[in-house]
Parts: structure tokens; C-alpha cells; sequence
RNA sequence: GCCUUGGUGGCGGAAUUGGUAGACGCGCUGGAUUCAAAAUCCAGUGAUAGCAAUAUCGUGUGGGUUCGAUUCCCACCCAAGGUACCA
């Protein structure tokens, strides 16, 4: 018998302390019992705290994690944090916090959060990626990849020692290996000539890590680069600095090696389409022709406009994939920023290219790419010649050429790609027809399917297939093309000029880079004054005094010993934020190692991920370039699979619901014409208010008041403004009021707690809060309409939940309010965690009034035969909550939960045999209230490891089945008839009813449809 | 622009392979209980017409396939996310 009351912050508590002191979550790395890991994706731990959105995910991975112990799984749920990030660096510039400081604060409050929660996390092997114990392994996993080189005929990574032997025996002529393009042939004698520096030039261009020149967008005036996402109409979103395209040394990942691998990968992994999808195009793999053309020097020569050719040492290599169509090339299109336009560009085009150049490059690349409507560019005076006609081909710019992509040069086939098309009728190019039977007047013709050539010499007659062939056969044999395989994906540049992130384990020798040795790792990050880049630019770790690398005591000294002999200066760039989370999967399986990144048993017992749950904004960032470092790791023999995460699902934006009403402020409440009661003008109008009242005789009483601190006028969604008076004297007038964002938090069912919200900020203080009854004013009401409303109410629009927008529900309010199981069970019950959907707490007392339901059920527990009725009922649960959580359908399965409880309750079911399973099946979802059930149910263990009921099938058999009559295809009426009565008989049963003859009205039905089981269908 | 996802009552959503549209919950309305409130319980609730039985309409829009379409096909509209240094 229980007769307290469900007190829920007792009962969480109690468990929550519980767990924590049993180390019910600790996972064993050995068990006989089979693994399953699942992982939700770490938070970076911003110092806004979690909001209702965060935690949607990791209740889903809870659930399903508990679900599988409940099957009797070996479970592996771990959490940490991606620690290292621009929140953190940037509230350290502008408060001189350190970091470090900031971020230890914020991890603590996430954990008080996420502790609050239930979940079933294993804490003691917790990770942060801004811990010098955790990357001491990013360190080592970078030296591992500088390391290493990519071999094409083995296709995979192996030691760069191989390389060098190859070097020595044989030069490079037949290595085939992913480097850089510019990369020279030489002999074995040659290299065994290069210098030590030459030497490590050359490897630099085979290192799966590598130096390179990259082009950044970089902003002057702030000292630092910029994302795409940063800048807004070609300066910086913050300060409005202007930004440039400009060359850095910078690391770089040879993520392209492994291309083909991660597009081939995609098939092996149950990842959701669209997240394939966008890594597939991301990676942007395209079959096609590499073609040079050769530069040409071509000037007037007469009035006869005849052309004088000469031949300039210059070659513009494009990659195409419709090589079929190089006879209808008519000229070429440079991107701006092409190496080559300054060199070919004639003196007199030199001024129209320079202005379009810089033009240019005040536009983003994104910009660039979603304007197809406005066509621009410039002539560079130059020409191409044609590989086989050998006629000149013009040559312009345009920014629809993007430099990121292929060679940053297009051969124009305007008859065949429709932004050619609109160019060379912008700028009246020539658009040659080479298609047979296609009218090109009105726009190109890109179908591949139905292409036959035209016009193209030895192509003529071809279908796309058939000509492409030929045409990489004939440019092959003149030298200037070869069939090729283009990825869009680039190397990703892995330097970042900020503080807090990881320091690079390398130092600087004659400007070579040299690897730390890994028993000196971790390298730590210096301390410096201030975390801006230095006066020079160089990035902040430059503001370190002691920043250097002694070789001969191994370790970091003063920057006033470099000698260059054996003290040199350190890297002064960080890793990137997908640095740390490439490979925390891996870590979490042996933690505290600190001999290795995880042993192997570790490794071999675990072997990967199982289910990963975590946000679809991560696609192509964190999960494509963790899935590039597992491939590495498999190919130097560390992990055993190639691909760490079997399954993943991406779970929804949770978004906010914003409260708004009009406000108008009191300057824009203003009235012209206006004079105040002394009849001075010198008063300011701005102090006053009015109010506008119609009396019983239908004439207008005005209302005012005067006050000098008043600042706004707020007005309720449902006043009604007085149109006749809006531009009158007295009343507000309605085009002057703007939206107001009202704090959530003071806003129930759309009603705003008018006192608790004027308190929230200075200037709401004295603020006027207009309703249909009359208004409030520092906490009076003053009545000019009896009986119309005194609430001032709000509406409801849906947008991203975030500080500014004043929409932020906190988990932590609704813990106190609620309880953490109703708040699990209301995140699952809000939608399919698949899917984005908007919070409403309002919503919250429908779960939270189930768990009372269900804690009554159990008031009385006795050790009673069920009846048929409670074993349906528990069997259909069963049934359904197994399906669902298999599915990752928690939302339905809350569903079936109520209209359990609801069906037992009306039974009055007391069975143990019936409540007993159903605790377990409640647990995964809401594992207080389940636990202290389960003790009540008089269990002394934990409900953690309790076996899942089975179901049964024998309880739900049924013998009558109640059919849908439905007169073509609308359902009228329902008939009851046994569920294993044939077709013929039911049809025959249907049709002597008299409910049918009464639809038919006489006339003969034409045809009549029996599903059995299921419906009926009468047409006629 | 391109890629992806979504569009069903006042709201969140449900509908296993094409088979009773709106389960479950919120909100709302009425009632019970209460000095009152909270809490709880009962009934109703897609729209329109009707006292009612019932009828008609109804899953973003327009068309198609089918005995039958929220579900399949074609075209379109709208919204959200991503688009290479926010994490």
C-alpha cells in the first residue's frame, strides 16, 4: 500500500544518488555479455547552460541505452565535452577571464544540469578535449598523420619512411601517390642529392598533414580570419572592417586522399539519406576530361581585322565533364582570382579586369553561387586556342567561376550549360549549335540522354557516351587532355589563428617544421597576456613569452633562447574545433590510458560505435573528417574497423516559441498638435500618454497621464485600436507600434505576468501595459471598460530558441516544476525525434498528470491472477513500446503508455504480474518514478538490469473483427462478424443489411470489395 | 541558386505494406467536488447545415493512377536547415 502522494524531487533524488554511489552505469571493458555503445554527440559547454533543445538527443540515446540493458547488453554510455572554442576565447578578449576558467565554470554547470536529468551516463570516463591529458592524443594523432603519406596502388596510408626508401632506390617517376599538384619528378640520384631541406620540401608535398598556401578571407583591421558566416556584404559582421581574399601557411589535411574511400564508405553505414546525400555532394565526385588549352597573344593586325597569333607561355588547364561538347566551346571563363588573369590580360582591358577583380572580391563565394540572375564579367583581351580547331577562343572573367573549385577555369559551351548561355548572350558571344536537332534560340540544352553531336568534326553523330570516349582518346594523343576523376571536396585547412584550442607539437627548424616526440607530448598551451593576435598579426600564442622549444632539455623555454641552433620558435596556431572531436568515440573506451590512445583490448572489445545520436548540422563538418581520421587509424593498424559508427540518427532542432505584443515607444506615441496642460510648448510631448475611451453617448473621454519616466507603451495582442482615432489627437497611432519579444518565462498560455516582467528591466518599470479593460501602471489597474479584459495577452510565433530572442526554457525550471521523468517523457512526446518541432511547456501537465495515473495504478499491489482484459492491455504495450524503441519512435510509445494506464485504471488492475513488467517498460523513459515502483514492487536490486517483459501474442488474439462498410471508398457504418468468416460469406452478410439497402436506395451495387480483416467497399 | 527536410483541427502530433483521417496530449466549453482556489473526476470538441438521425466538405495548391490516396505519380507554392573558419 502506498498512500504517499508521487513526490517526485524526493524520489530523483534518492535515485539519482543512488546510481551515482552503486556506479549502476559503469561500463566493464569485459563482459560476457554482448557490447553495445551508444553515443550521443558531446556539447561544447557554452555559458548560456543547456536549453529544453539539448538534451532531446541524449534522452533518446538514455532510453535507448537502458532499453538495451533491460535486453541484457554489456552498455557503453559515455559523455564529455568539446571544450576547446570561440565562445570561450572571445569572452576571454573581452573580460581577460582565461579560457580555461570560463570553460571549468560552464562544465560545471552543464554537469549540475545534465545530473539532473537521470541519465545513465558513465562519468568516470568522462573526456574534455581541452584536457592536456586528452590532446596529448590529438597531438599524437596529427604527428601520426605528418608521419604518414597515401599510397594509391595499396590504397591506403603508410609510414612516409616507405616513401623515402623509394625515393632512394627509384626517384618519384612511378610512385603513385595523393600529393600536391605541383609536385616534381626526380631521379634517385637527384634526391639523393637534394639538401636535408630540400629533402623535407619534397615530403612536405606527400604528408598526409602539410604546409600549404591557402587563400582566407582576412580581415585587417580585427587581425584574424573570418568564415563565410562572418561576413555580410563583403566586410565583417562585427565592426564592419572590410575583409580580403588573401594566401596563409597554414596546416592542411589531405582529406582528398581518401575521397573515394569516404564516398564508398556511405553504403556500409546506416546514416540517414540526406546525411549521405550531403556528404556525397560534398565530396562531389564528377567523371569527366581534364583539357589545356594554350594561351594566345592575338592583336588587329590591319583595318581587315585580320588577327595576328603568337603563341604566349601560358596554359589554362579546365576540368570538364562534358567533353563531348568541346566543339562548342566559344570562349573561356576565368574565376577573378585566377592566377593566370593578371598575366594575360592586355593593357587595354587592364583597367575593365582590375575594377571587376576587386569588385569581386568583395562578394561571398555563397553569394556568388545563388545569384544566377545578374550575368557580369570582363574580357581579358586574351585568347585561348582551340586544341583542334586551333581558332582563338576569348578569354573573360566571370564570378560565376568560383577559384575553390576545379582550376578555377571553365571551357564555355554555351549551347550546352545554361549559365554559358546567359553570359555569351549578355555579352554576344558566339553560342555554336553542336547538337543535331535541338533548337538552342531560347536557352541551352543540357539533357546528357537524348545528346547527339553535331558540327564537331570527328564527334559528329555521337551520343554522349560514345563522344566523350573519343574526345579524351583524341586530346590524349595530342597531349592536351586526359580523362579524369575531379572531387569539389578541397584539403581542409587545419590551422586557426586563435588561443584556445590545440597547440601544434611542432617547432621550427630553417623554417622546416620538426615533430615533438611523443614522450614529451602533451605540448601545453602558454600562457599569454591577451588572447588577441599580436601588433605584428601574428596569431595570439605570438603574445608568449615563453614559447620556444629547447631540442637538447625537451622542453618549452623563453622565446629569448632561440638560437636557431637548439632552441626554436613553436607553431603559433591552434588546431580547429573538429580537431578533438575526430576521434573522442575511440578515447572513451579506455579514457585514463596514458600509455596509449586506448589499448587494444579496449579496442577490440568495444570495436565501435553502435548507435551515434547527435545533429544533422554536423554532417559534412565532424562527421565527415572523423570519419577521414578513423580511416587513417584503420590503415595504420590502431582500430579495427574502418568506419567507427554503424548506425546514426540525427535528432531535430527543438525550436523556441516566441511571445510578442506591440509595444510603441513613447517618443513614437508622440502626437503632433498636441499642447501640454500649461499650455507651454516647451514641455515634451514624449511624458505623455493617452488613452482613448468612448462614453455611453458615444462620444470620446480621453484619459491621461503625465509622468517623465515612462519609456514604452506596451499594448495587449487583443486591444482593439480606435481606427477613426489613429491619427487623431489623442491616440496612439497604430503604424507606430513595433513587435515586442516578451521573456517566455513570463508568459503562461499566453498571458503575461505583467508584475513579474516589469521588474525584469529598468525601462519596463514605469512602462504602460494597455488591455481591453484599461491599462496598468506600476502595478495599479485603472478601469475605462467594465467587464472587458484586465489580462494583457501575448502571441505566439516559432523560431530558433536562442538568449537574444528572449525564448530560452530552461531544463532546469521545469525539473523543479515538474520532475526530470516528466520532462523526458514530454521531450519524447513532443514529435518524432527525427524531426524539428517548436517547445510549448504548457504542454508538460499532460505527462506529468500521467505519472500521478500511474503512480496511483500502483497503490495496491496484489498477488492476484490477471485478468484477459489487463494481459491484452499489457501486451499490447509491450508490443508497441518494443517496436517503437526499435524504430526510434519514443513518441508514439508514450502514447501507448497512457492508454495503458488509462485501461488498467479503468480495470482497477492490482496484479502484480501485470505492474510489475509494466514498471520495466515505463523504466528507459521515465527511470525514477520506475525505480521507486520497482522497490515498492519489494525488489532490493536496481530496475536497471531487470530482464524486458516478453510479449505474448496467445492475449491479443481476437475473434470478432468490427469491419468499416464503406460506400465507394467513405465509410458509413460499422458491422461486427467473426474473424475467421470468408470473404464470400461476409459479403453476403453485408448486402442483406439493411443499412446497405438503405445507402443503396434500390439501386445494384456494381461491385463489392472484401479485405479481410479489414474493410469492406460497396461501389455503386 | 543548389542540396536536404517538412506542410494533417485552435496547438504538438497519430494513422505497420494504399484500407475507419484526426489516436494520445495540450487548449477550449459545460458539469461534479470545494467557503474559495489549486488539484482531481465526468462529458463534449475538424468545418458547415440541422433539435436530431444525418448530409456535404476536409491532410499546402492543381492534376493523375485506383474500388479506395495523408500514403503512389506529375507540376507548382510556402517554411526551415546546410552550403567548407559558429559549434
Amino acid at each position: 500500500m502506498i498512500s504517499m502522494n508521487y513526490n517526485f524531487r524526493e524520489i530523483e533524488a534518492k535515485w539519482q544518488k543512488y546510481w551515482a554511489e552503486h556506479e549502476t552505469f559503469k561500463a566493464s571493458n569485459h563482459s560476457d555479455k554482448p557490447k553495445f555503445y551508444a553515443l550521443s554527440m558531446f556539447p561544447y559547454p557554452s555559458g548560456a547552460g543547456l536549453h529544453v533543445g539539448h538534451p532531446l538527443g541524449y534522452i533518446a540515446t538514455d532510453i535507448y541505452s537502458r532499453y538495451k540493458r533491460h535486453k541484457g547488453f554489456n552498455v557503453l554510455h559515455p559523455m564529455g565535452y568539446d571544450s576547446f572554442g570561440l565562445p570561450a576565447e572571445q569572452y576571454a578578449i573581452q573580460t581577460g577571464q582565461h579560457p580555461a576558467i570560463t570553460t571549468e565554470n560552464n562544465i560545471k554547470r552543464y554537469r549540475e544540469q545534465l545530473d539532473q536529468l537521470g541519465f545513465s551516463f558513465d562519468w568516470s570516463r568522462e573526456v574534455r578535449t581541452s584536457n592536456p591529458q586528452y590532446y596529448k592524443w590529438t597531438q599524437w594523432i596529427f604527428i601520426q598523420l605528418f608521419h604518414s603519406w597515401y599510397n594509391k596502388t595499396s590504397d591506403k596510408a603508410e609510414n612516409i619512411e616507405t616513401l623515402v626508401s623509394v625515393f632512394e632506390k627509384e626517384g618519384n617517376a612511378n610512385v603513385q601517390a595523393a600529393c600536391d599538384d605541383d609536385t616534381p619528378i626526380f631521379s634517385a640520384s637527384e634526391w639523393n642529392h637534394f639538401s636535408a631541406k630540400e629533402k623535407q620540401e619534397i615530403l612536405l608535398k606527400y604528408r598526409l598533414t602539410y604546409l600549404a598556401d591557402t587563400e582566407v578571407n582576412w580581415c585587417p583591421a580585427l587581425g584574424t580570419v573570418l568564415a563565410n558566416d562572418e561576413i555580410v556584404n563583403g566586410v565583417s559582421e562585427r565592426g564592419g572592417h572590410p575583409v580580403i581574399r588573401k594566401k596563409m601557411t597554414q596546416w592542411s589535411m589531405r582529406i582528398t586522399a581518401y575521397a573515394q574511400r569516404l564516398l564508398d564508405g556511405l553504403d556500409n553505414i546506416d546514416w540517414p539519406q540526406p546525411l549521405k546525400d550531403s556528404q556525397t555532394n560534398w565530396i562531389g565526385r564528377s567523371e569527366g576530361a581534364s583539357v589545356k588549352f594554350k594561351v594566345l597573344n592575338v592583336e588587329l593586325e590591319d583595318e581587315n581585322s585580320k588577327l595576328k597569333t603568337q603563341n604566349l607561355p601560358f596554359e589554362i588547364e579546365v576540368f570538364t565533364t562534358r567533353p563531348d561538347t568541346i566543339f562548342g566551346v566559344s570562349f573561356m571563363t576565368l574565376a577573378p582570382e585566377h592566377d593566370l588573369v593578371a598575366k594575360i590580360t592586355t593593357p587595354e582591358q587592364k583597367a575593365e579586369v582590375e575594377a571587376y577583380v576587386e569588385a569581386t572580391a568583395k562578394r561571398s563565394e555563397r553569394d556568388r553561387m545563388a545569384d544566377v540572375k545578374t550575368v557580369s564579367g570582363a574580357f581579358t583581351g586574351a585568347y585561348a586556342e582551340h586544341p583542334f580547331t586551333k581558332e582563338p577562343i576569348p578569354i573573360w572573367i566571370g564570378d560565376y567561376v568560383l577559384a575553390s573549385y576545379g582550376t578555377g577555369a571553365v571551357m564555355a559551351v554555351p549551347c550546352g550549360d545554361q549559365r554559358d548561355y546567359d553570359f555569351a548572350k549578355h555579352y554576344n558571344l558566339d553560342i555554336p549549335n553542336i547538337f543535331e536537332g535541338v533548337d538552342i534560340s531560347e536557352e541551352a540544352f543540357a539533357d546528357k540522354a537524348t545528346t547527339i553531336i553535331a558540327n564537331s568534326d570527328f564527334l559528329n553523330g555521337l551520343s554522349y557516351k560514345e563522344a566523350t570516349k573519343k574526345a579524351i582518346a583524341e586530346l590524349e594523343k595530342i597531349g592536351q587532355g586526359k580523362g579524369k576523376v575531379n572531387y569539389r571536396l578541397r584539403d581542409a585547412v587545419f590551422s586557426r589563428q586563435r588561443y584556445w584550442g590545440e597547440p601544434f607539437p611542432v617547432y621550427y627548424v630553417d623554417g622546416m617544421p620538426q615533430m615533438i616526440d611523443l614522450e614529451h607530448l602533451p605540448l601545453e598551451l602558454p600562457e599569454v597576456e591577451k588572447y588577441l593576435p599580436t601588433e605584428t598579426g601574428e596569431p595570439p600564442l605570438g603574445n608568449a613569452t615563453h614559447w620556444a622549444w629547447d631540442r637538447l632539455k625537451a622542453e618549452v623555454v623563453s622565446n629569448d633562447l632561440i638560437d636557431h641552433v637548439n632552441v626554436f620558435p613553436l607553431e603559433l596556431n591552434t588546431m580547429p574545433g573538429w580537431a578533438g572531436s575526430s576521434q573522442y568515440f575511440n578515447r572513451y573506451m579506455d579514457p585514463r590510458n596514458n600509455e596509449t590512445i586506448f589499448s587494444k583490448e579496449a579496442i577490440d572489445y568495444w570495436q565501435d560505435v553502435d548507435l551515434y545520436i547527435g545533429g544533422s548540422e554536423h554532417a559534412t563538418g565532424h562527421l565527415l573528417y572523423s570519419r577521414f581520421w578513423q580511416k587513417f587509424m584503420f590503415d595504420m593498424g590502431y582500430v579495427p574497423k574502418d568506419e567507427y559508427a554503424q548506425k546514426l540518427i540525427n535528432q531535430g532542432m527543438i525550436t523556441g516559441t516566441s511571445e510578442f505584443a506591440n509595444q510603441a515607444s513613447v517618443n513614437q506615441a508622440y502626437v503632433s498638435g498636441y499642447k501640454t496642460e500649461s499650455g507651454s510648448e516647451g514641455k515634451r510631448a514624449s511624458n505623455i500618454i493617452f488613452l482613448v475611451k468612448e462614453n455611453e453617448n458615444g462620444e470620446l473621454d480621453k484619459f491621461q497621464y503625465y509622468g517623465e519616466d515612462v519609456k514604452y507603451v506596451f499594448f495587449s495582442s487583443d486591444y482593439e485600436y480606435l481606427d477613426e482615432y489613429k491619427e487623431g489627437e489623442y491616440a496612439v497611432p497604430y503604424n507606430q507600434v513595433i513587435p515586442h519579444r516578451f521573456d517566455v518565462n513570463y508568459v503562461d498560455n499566453n498571458i503575461l505576468d505583467i508584475e513579474g516582467y516589469r521588474k525584469t528591466n529598468e525601462s519596463y518599470k514605469d512602462s504602460i501595459f494597455v488591455v481591453p479593460g484599461g491599462f496598468w501602471l506600476e502595478g495599479k489597474f485603472t478601469e475605462l471598460f467594465s467587464g472587458k479584459s484586465k489580462e494583457f495577452k501575448t502571441y505566439p510565433e516559432v523560431e530558433k530558441m536562442s538568449k537574444s530572442k528572449y525564448n530560452v526554457v530552461n531544463p532546469d525550471a521545469i525539473c523543479e516544476e515538474y520532475g526530470a521523468d516528466s520532462l523526458r517523457l514530454y521531450e519524447m512526446f513532443l514529435g518524432p525525434l527525427e524531426q524539428s518541432k517548436p517547445w510549448n511547456t504548457a504542454g508538460i501537465t499532460g505527462v506529468s498528470s500521467f505519472l500521478k495515473k500511474l503512480w496511483r495504478l500502483f497503490e495496491t499491489i496484489e498477488d492476484k491472477e490477471p485478468t484477459a482484459e489487463h494481459l491484452k492491455s499489457l501486451h499490447k504495450t509491450i508490443k508497441k513500446v518494443q517496436e517503437d524503441i526499435e524504430h526510434f519512435s519514443f513518441n508514439t510509445s508514450v502514447s501507448s503508455f497512457m492508454i495503458c494506464v488509462n485501461e488498467l485504471t479503468a480495470q482497477k488492475c492490482t496484479s502484480k504480474s501485470i505492474l510489475e513488467p509494466l514498471a520495466i517498460l515505463v523504466s528507459p523513459y521515465a527511470p525514477h518514478i520506475a525505480e521507486e515502483l520497482w522497490e515498492r514492487l519489494g525488489h532490493t536490486e536496481s530496475i536497471a538490469e531487470a530482464p524486458f517483459p516478453k510479449f505474448e501474442g496467445k492475449y491479443l488474439v481476437e475473434s470478432t473483427k468490427e469491419y468499416p462498410i464503406s460506400f465507394n471508398g467513405k465509410m458509413r457504418f460499422k458491422l461486427e462478424f467473426p474473424t475467421d468468416m470468408d470473404s464470400k460469406a461476409i459479403e453476403a452478410a453485408v448486402l442483406a443489411h439493411e443499412k446497405t439497402q438503405e445507402q443503396l436506395q434500390g439501386r445494384a451495387p456494381k461491385k463489392v470489395i472484401v479485405v479481410p480483416g479489414k474493410i469492406v467497399n460497396i461501389v455503386g
